[in-house]
DNA sequence: GCATGATCATGC
DNA sequence: GCATGATCATGC
């Protein structure tokens, strides 16, 4: 059969999925054959599959390697949602490729099987509607994605960290969290069974390498600043901005970069720093997270006109930084407020795992604790006094997140009930690691209820204790 | 002393 | 104008 394109070309195949822009299946297909096909459209997965079929024409095959083995490149189907605004998101991480626990112990990154399907990839994003059948669904963009070598460095050694945790029997602790861009997010057939991993008797669930919604964030970011509906970044430079260079990251991983950043501050005050790094004091409640993002992003290389908010890396890679504040003896003084609850999100989204509390609690967070000096008592307590005590790379363990999954099913269970008060959600008196509180600009700053009408603005917040916890687990190893 | 609700400076 | 990253103020 005629395939209307060149396989074994990146920019053959590539121009062909343009034929997809603006269209659906059910519309490019003939109708013969959307009768006499086994896919059906239904349940999830195997879009891709659909696609490749019965668009590409392109046989498919039970090989490992990529979906155009000629091209040496994977075709990704992957799902935008559009916002009241009409605004395009990204839906959800983009899942690569399954780990096989048996066999990713014996590879290495360039050799990976992940590395030789995805580090070209044609990625193809439709808009998600809730319930609309896959042969109606509506391709928006199609693009090439190379990872850049920049990137690749990172990945590299994210994918290192996640086949040494299997390495050590520990295949069931792995976190999305534990990595940088690319994460071992869970993945496979609701209430499917455990699997075995080769270093330890404990089953573990089936998990994928993926890129993070953050990195697939700023995937989109690029293709919609390039104003076309087709986009291949094999074809242009991409601007590399950031706070870390390739050849930094070709002797260092990113994260001993950021840490060593902060070295020659510690036992530092905040107005030590400010006067060593050049900055005016602030009079912000964020003014040790100020002079955290800038330590983090340039450390005693400051100069005033560096750029600091929103790095590159961060963006990709989704770390939270939170400063925290402790007294003394070493108890920290403050709970950690998140962003608003988006309450259209909690009540459109049904599965934890893609839900956005998931994200921000899997993410990897950076934390950085300014301690009171030793002999003062809490009276004194004064931010300008407080001193660098500790900096590290922290992510929420697996039973941990389990108690997230229950604080978030009691919020949507409320905000479905239209329940939207502080008396039905988790209290910082209940003890529970996590509660629920008003974070507004006042009183008075409302925003939409799914529900109808208007509510107050709430957050999500780790209790105080909580984190005096995790310093404690953090320190004693 | 602590939990709860309220509010602030900053940057885009 | 609003989200962010926080701390402040009050009352029990």
């Amino acid at each position: 059969m005629e395939l209307g394109y060149d396989k074994t070309s990146i920019p053959s195949i590539f121009a062909y999925s343009q034929k997809l822009i603006g269209h659906s299946l059910r519309e490019l297909v003939s109708e013969e054959e959307q009768v006499s096909t086994n896919l059906q459209g239904q349940g999830k997965g195997g879009l891709g599959q659909m696609i490749e079929e019965l668009f590409f024409h392109y046989p498919i095959n039970s090989d490992p390697g990529p979906d155009f083995r000629e091209a040496g490149m994977d075709l990704k189907a992957t799902g935008l949602k559009k916002l009241m605004s009409g605004e395009l998101q990204i839906k959800e991480r983009l899942v690569c490729d399954m780990i096989d626990y048996e066999k990713v112990v014996d590879e290495s990154f360039e050799t990976s099987l992940f590395y030789m399907k995805c580090h070209i990839m044609l990625l193809i994003f439709y808009l998600y509607e809730k319930g609309v059948s896959k042969w109606d669904l509506r391709y928006i963009f199609t693009v090439i994605w190379k990872l850049p070598e920049k990137d690749l460095l990172i990945i590299k050694h994210d994918f290192e960290t996640i086949v040494e945790k299997i390495r050590h029997g520990e295949a069931h602790l792995l976190s999305e969290g534990d990595t940088v861009y690319l994460a071992a997010c869970r993945k496979g057939q609701k209430g499917e069974k455990d699997r075995k991993q080769p270093y330890s008797d404990t089953l573990a669930p089936r998990r994928a390498f993926s890129l993070k919604p953050a990195y697939m964030r700023t995937v989109l970011e690029y293709v919609k600043a390039q104003g076309k509906s087709a986009v291949s970044n094999m074809e242009m430079e991409l601007p590399s901005e950031g706070i870390v260079t390739t050849d930094q990251l070709r002797e260092h991983s990113f994260e001993d970069i950021i840490i060593e950043r902060f070295r020659p501050f510690f036992g530092h005050s905040y107005l030590e720093i400010c006067d060593t790094l050049g900055l005016v004091p602030s009079k912000s409640k964020s003014r040790l997270a100020i002079i955290a993002n800038v330590i983090a992003a340039h450390g005693s290389q400051y100069r005033q006109q560096n750029n600091v908010e929103n790095s590159e890396e961060f963006k990709k890679s989704g770390i939270r930084l939170k400063t925290i504040t402790s007294f003394s003896n070493g108890r920290v003084k403050e709970d950690t407020s998140f962003e608003n609850i988006d309450y259209e999100e909690i009540f459109d989204e049904e599965e934890w795992l893609d839900s956005r509390l998931y994200e921000i609690f899997t993410s990897r967070f950076l934390f950085v604790q300014f301690q009171q000096p030793e002999g003062e008592t809490q009276k004194d307590f004064d931010l300008n006094k407080l001193k660098l005590k500790r900096v590290f790379f922290w992510t929420m363990p697996p039973e941990d997140i389990e108690t997230a999954k229950a604080y978030w099913q009691n919020i949507r269970q409320h905000v479905l009930k239209n329940e939207i008060e502080p008396k039905y959600f988790w209290n910082k008196a209940m003890h529970r690691k996590f509660h629920v509180r008003p974070k507004g600009r006042n009183a008075a700053d409302l925003v939409i209820n799914p529900n109808g009408g208007k509510v107050r603005k709430y957050c999500y917040w780790f209790n105080a204790e909580y984190v005096t916890n995790l310093i404690d687990n953090y320190s004693r190893h």
